[in-house]
RNA sequence: GCGCCUGUAGCUCAGUUGGAUAGAGCGUUGGCCUCCGAAGCCAAAGGCCAGAGGUUCGAAUCCUCUCAGGCGCACCA
């Protein structure tokens, strides 16, 4: 039933559906309700008489009108009217409104869930960093939105798995092996240069100097395949194992930290696929190379799947192991890739295209980069020349909290300047303590209240309200936040649908900057007890969404700062 | 040359899938702590939404072109 949910705009949309029906007028597809940005426009808005005008062959005020008058009877709705060239506003009954707050309360963790997604499994995969090296700040940004994806999704009713998939196989991982060979060497006191396209980082000879120590350079007599496997091996063992660290100091936890060579390459699947392929006539043999018809599934050009040399493309590699191993145990796949990856993308749709997966079930965001700036100059980030700003840094500098947030008020693909020094100096001006500011104020307010007896427990959920007492929320900045609290399933549900964890932070930036000039202007704890019940139960309310919306973006809220 | 992303207040960025009078933070200016947390509150200033056309009841949002910045265009990964 729909009149469960909590969704505000599921009830209108209802509504409307009834409506449209009862006057005999065409349906209407999504999206059919919002909340208007000017306030006098009502509490949500339609616009469905305008779309509608044109099919019903009346002007959108009439169909309007139609509406209004075959709407059913909804205890939310207080009042419909028609404005401007045909929007039909509704304004929510205050009662109705007030009445739903103990509800949010006693929702806890579960208000602003949603069962969107259920019965369906997304595996996320995000960050996979190549094993060549610390985590840098780019790598932040992703795991940020990553992260936040995965527990927005989670929310709807999402089977999540979140990967990092480590590519320990390859050209890369030769040319780590080497360089680490050649770190190896120099802290024995051997004169051995870096390789062409080393590594040139200090992390290598950190790690050298370690191996060193454990006493296991008698790999370096091994003949050179094995020696390349082994030291490879290490490194990447230490490597990963640094960057896992790093991710949980984050916040970051991922479920499969998955190996391209154990996963895909050992098991045979890019073999595997490029016969599927081949049987379904999508390959072709030209100049001793092995190519996917990408061109016949909307990329322009055919791609190489096996070399002329018969050495497996990286793009084979991934199509194996997305078809077989992603959508093996997936209805949805989403990946997190740089900038430099986006060119990768349509070739990759192809491929899944090709393979049957409909084109809905994959989606990849494209993570734009980040431009460091220290004091507004540049700050160059290459792994190359070895100089570059590492995330471990930035969570020093900057928190974990802050950084995370200041990710997540961006959209994913939309490039992103990060001043060190300017985050680090304004770290106390930062969005998020102004949100996070809120929720322990509210902690704070119930230790009060709890100290003076008003409330038997310095827990909100504990709080011991009486029916009489929501009625006593008269003011309009408290009908107001009422209001904006009932928004707050509808956001959830859209920025999982959307994919756009950074509207929960804009919108708890707003929810905050409603509470602290109301909490300014007005007592909570007074000697009317019934009021301060009241007034308490709205705080509890604010602090339940504030927290459950710093949740999903892996934020913490605080009880005191 | 082709493709993708971006261009909104001095700076960093939002703008609810095309809605009604374009917003926030920082910065600037001026006020507010005998009272539940001043990491807060109140107020002011700041805009040709890069530019030009087009689509329609309606455009920051969609289309075309121009300009500017970033990134891609491998039998690399």
């Amino acid at each position: 039933m729909t009149t469960d949910s909590q969704r505000v705009t599921e009830q209108l949309a209802a509504g409307l559906r009834a409506a449209l029906a009862e006057a005999g007028l065409p349906a209407l597809g999504e999206h059919a309700w919002e909340v208007p940005r000017e306030g006098a426009h009502g509490d949500y808005a339609s616009n469905a008489a305008m779309v509608l005008a044109k099919a019903a062959r009346r002007p959108p005020r009439q169909v309007a009108e139609l509406i209004v008058r075959h709407f059913p009877r909804l205890p939310a709705v207080g009042t419909l009217e028609i404005a401007g060239p045909g929007f039909v506003n509704v304004t929510l009954a205050p009662d109705w409104c007030r009445g739903a707050l103990p509800g949010i309360v006693a929702a806890g963790a579960t208000y602003g869930g949603g069962e969107a997604g259920r019965d369906q499994h997304v595996r996320l995969e995000f960050v996979s960093a190549n094993p060549t090296g610390p985590l840098v700040i780019v790598n932040a940004r992703a795991a940020a939105v990553g992260d936040a994806l995965a527990r927005l999704l989670k929310s709807q009713g999402y089977a999540v798995t979140t990967e990092f998939y480590v590519n320990d196989a390859g050209n890369q991982f030769q040319a780590l092996a080497k360089s680490f060979e050649a770190r190896v060497r120099q802290a024995l006191g051997e004169d051995a240069p870096l390789p062409e396209n080393g590594y040139p980082g200090d992390y290598l000879v950190d790690l050298a100097r370690d191996y060193v120590k454990e006493g296991r350079p008698a790999a370096l007599d091994l003949p050179e395949g094995q020696r390349v496997e082994h030291l490879g091996a290490y490194a990447v063992a230490r490597i990963t194992e640094g960057q896992r660290r790093v991710l949980h100091d984050y916040g970051v936890d991922f479920d499969l930290w998955s190996s391209e060579r154990r996963a895909v390459r050992d098991r045979g699947l890019p073999e595997r696929v490029l016969g599927e392929l081949t049987a379904r006539g999508l390959t072709y043999e030209q100049d001793g190379a092995l190519w996917f018809r990408a061109s016949e599934f909307g990329d322009e050009k055919d791609r190489v799947l096996r070399k002329s040399d018969g050495e497996l493309t990286y793009f084979a590699v991934d199509v194996a192991y997305h078809h077989y191993t992603k959508f093996g145990g997936a209805t949805r796949v989403i990946n997190l890739l740089g900038p430099d990856h986006h060119g990768y993308v349509t070739r990759m749709r192809a491929a899944m295209r090709a393979l049957g997966h409909p084109g809905e079930a994959f989606d990849v965001l494209i993570i734009q980069l980040v431009t460091l700036l220290r004091d507004g100059q540049p700050v160059r980030m290459s792994k190359r020349r070895g100089e570059f700003v590492l995330m471990e840094e930035l969570l020093e500098e900057v928190g974990r909290d802050a950084a995370r947030f200041t990710f997540l008020t961006r959209r994913h693909d939309s490039p992103l300047e990060f001043d060190l020094a300017l985050a680090t100096r304004q770290s106390a001006d930062n969005p998020v303590y102004y949100v996070q500011y809120a929720h322990a104020r509210i902690m704070s307010l119930f230790r009060q209240a709890a100290s003076q007896g008003a409330v038997p427990a310095p827990e909100w959920d504990r709080l011991d309200w009486s029916p009489s007492d929501p009625p006593r929320l008269t003011l309009p900045e408290e009908l107001s936040l009422i209001k904006r609290l009932l928004q707050f399933p509808d956001l959830v549900a859209g920025a999982a649908q959307a994919l756009e964890p950074h509207r929960i932070a804009y919108w708890l930036g707003e929810l905050a900057g409603a509470f602290h000039p109301y909490y300014k202007v007005n007592r909570v704890i007074g000697d009317d007890v019934g009021l301060t019940r009241a007034r308490l139960l709205l705080c509890a309310a604010v602090g339940q969404v504030i927290g459950n919306g710093l949740a999903l973006l892996g934020v913490g809220a605080p009880e005191s700062m």
